[in-house]
DNA sequence: CAGTGGTCTAGACCACTCA
DNA sequence: GAGTGGTCTAGACCACTGT
C-alpha cells in the first residue's frame, strides 16, 4: 500500500537488498545477484535494476566489480590516529614518524612514501596559519603517501617556511632520519608544544579515487593540521587526505574552566 | 589523443564540466545545460548526459533539483565546532548549550529540538564507553536535533546513565535550563573535566539524507563523544551525525611531552 | 568460453517548477 | 504549458574475470 508501491522499482529493488544487508542475510564479502538475475528476479529491465546497485554503491554498503560481481562492502580494519602519536617520549622510544608509531602500537604494520620535495607557493589556508606570504614561494612542500599492510591510507602535503627548513634535511628528498621530522624541526628550534586540527569530509576529486585506490561511496576526511612551538609560533602545516572507510581520528582533550 | 579519447563519452563531459567549474567558468549557484542540451550539445543520448551530471553530483560539486535544474553547489558558510564550546565559563556566561553558545560566538542563530527522551538498551559501543551493560536498559537516550538559522546540521543521541540521569530533568523531556545539559550534569555531581571525541565519516543514510536535508554526494561526520569527571569517569556519551558540508571541527591540543 | 559489470542508444511517461 | 530532472524499457556492444 501507501508509500510501498510508490517507491519506483529501483527504489524499492534498492531497500529491499539494503534490508538484507543490514539484516545480515547478506553478509560483508557476500556477492549479489547479478544485475540481469536481480532484473528478471523483479520483471524489471536491466538498467532499473543496475540503478538499485548504484543506489547502494553510492551509501558505501556496496561494492562493485568489473567482470567479478557486485559484493557487500568489506570494512577493514579500522585505524586510529590520535595526538599521543606526536608525543615526543613516543618518539624518542620508538624512533618512527608518528604515523608508524601508532600503527605500532596497535600491532600493525606501515609505510610512508615521500615523493617530492619542492620550494612552492603556499595556498591561501596555508599561508594565512603560518603566517607568511602566498605571493611568493615562501615554504617548501612534501608531499607524502602513506601506507598500512601495502594499502594506501592517506597522502599528505606539509608545508614548512623556508626559514625553517632551509640548508637542513628538511628541504630535501631524503631520510629524515630517527624520530622523522618532528625530531628535525625540533632540531631547529621548533619543538612541538601543541596542534591545532581542523577537520571536515568530502567526496574525492576522481585523483583521489585513483591514488587512494578508494571507489565512490567512500568519502574522504581532509585534515588541516598546524604545528605550535611552547611560544605559539606555527612552524608547520599539513592538509591531510585520508580515506575515510579505513580512519578514525581520536582526540581526548582536556577542558578549561 | 591517447587518453583524451579512450574515455566514455559520459566521463568526457563530466570531466569538461568539472574543468568548467573548478575554473571559474561556472560559479557556485550557475545552473549547468540542461540534459536535453548537453545530449544535443555532445551528439550523444540525454541518458549519457545524464550520467555525467551524476558524476558530478557523487563527487558533490553539482546539486540537482527536480524541475529547475543542476546547479553547481554552493558552499553555505561553514559552522566550527570546537572543544571550546564545552568550557563552563562560556555555558556561565552565555547561559546556553555548546551549540548555541558556538553559534553566537560566530555570529550566527540556531536552535536545538529535543525529540525524545527515553529509557534504552544502549548500543555496543555506548556502553562500553560508559562502562554499563548493553543487555538492559541501562541508560536514558535524548535525542536531538540542531539547526542554524533554521537548516537542519546535525542530529545527536546523546546517552547518560539511569544512576545519574534519574530524578532530574535530564530523564525528561523538558527545558533543560540556563546553561543546558552540562550544567545540570555538574549539578549531579558530574562536572565536565574532559572529552574524548572519535571521528569518521561516512554516506548518509536514506533516514539521514531526509532529516538532515542533505543530498547524495554530500558525506556525514560521525562523532562520538564520551564526557569525563575530573577522576576520569565517563558519564555521557553522545553520538554526532553531522552533515559534512556545513561543518568543520576544529581542535587545539596540547601536546604531551 | 560464459558470465559479469560498464556504457550507450532512442525512445517513453511522470513529477516538479515557473511564468 | 513549456522546460526541467526522475525513471523506465529493451535492446546493443565493450571490457573484464573466471574456468
Amino acid at each position: 500500500m501507501t508509500d510501498e508501491d510508490r517507491r519506483p522499482p529501483s527504489r524499492r529493488i534498492a531497500d529491499q537488498l539494503r534490508e538484507q544487508i543490514v539484516q545480515g542475510g547478506l553478509k560483508p564479502g557476500d556477492r549479489l545477484p547479478s544485475e540481469r538475475e536481480l532484473a528478471a528476479l523483479h520483471g524489471a529491465a536491466r538498467n532499473t535494476a543496475r540503478e538499485a546497485i548504484t543506489i547502494l554503491r553510492n551509501e558505501g554498503l556496496v561494492d562493485a566489480q568489473h567482470g567479478r560481481g557486485a559484493f557487500v562492502r568489506q570494512r577493514p580494519a579500522f585505524l586510529r590516529l590520535g595526538p599521543a602519536r606526536y608525543s615526543r617520549r613516543l618518539r624518542r622510544e620508538t624512533g618512527l614518524s608518528p604515523f608508524r608509531a601508532e600503527l605500532l602500537q596497535q600491532g600493525r604494520q606501515g609505510h610512508v612514501d615521500c615523493t617530492s620535495v619542492k620550494r612552492v607557493r603556499p595556498p591561501e589556508d596555508v599561508a594565512e596559519r603560518l603566517g607568511v606570504s602566498s605571493k611568493t614561494k615562501t615554504v617548501v612542500e612534501r608531499e607524502n603517501w602513506y601506507f598500512a599492510e601495502d594499502t594506501p591510507v592517506q597522502v599528505c602535503w606539509t608545508y614548512i617556511p623556508v626559514g625553517i627548513a632551509a640548508g637542513s634535511v628538511l628541504a630535501r628528498n631524503a631520510d629524515l632520519g630517527t624520530g622523522s621530522i618532528y625530531a628535525r624541526l625540533e632540531d631547529q628550534g621548533y619543538p612541538l608544544a601543541s596542534i591545532r586540527e581542523e577537520i571536515t569530509a568530502r567526496m574525492p576529486t576522481p585523483v583521489e579515487v585513483k591514488g587512494l585506490a578508494t571507489s565512490p561511496g567512500v568519502p574522504v576526511i581532509e585534515l588541516l593540521h598546524t604545528s605550535y612551538d611552547p611560544e605559539g609560533v606555527a612552524f608547520e602545516v599539513t592538509r591531510f587526505v585520508m580515506r575515510a572507510d579505513v580512519m578514525t581520528l581520536d582526540y581526548t582533550v582536556p577542558i578549561e574552566q
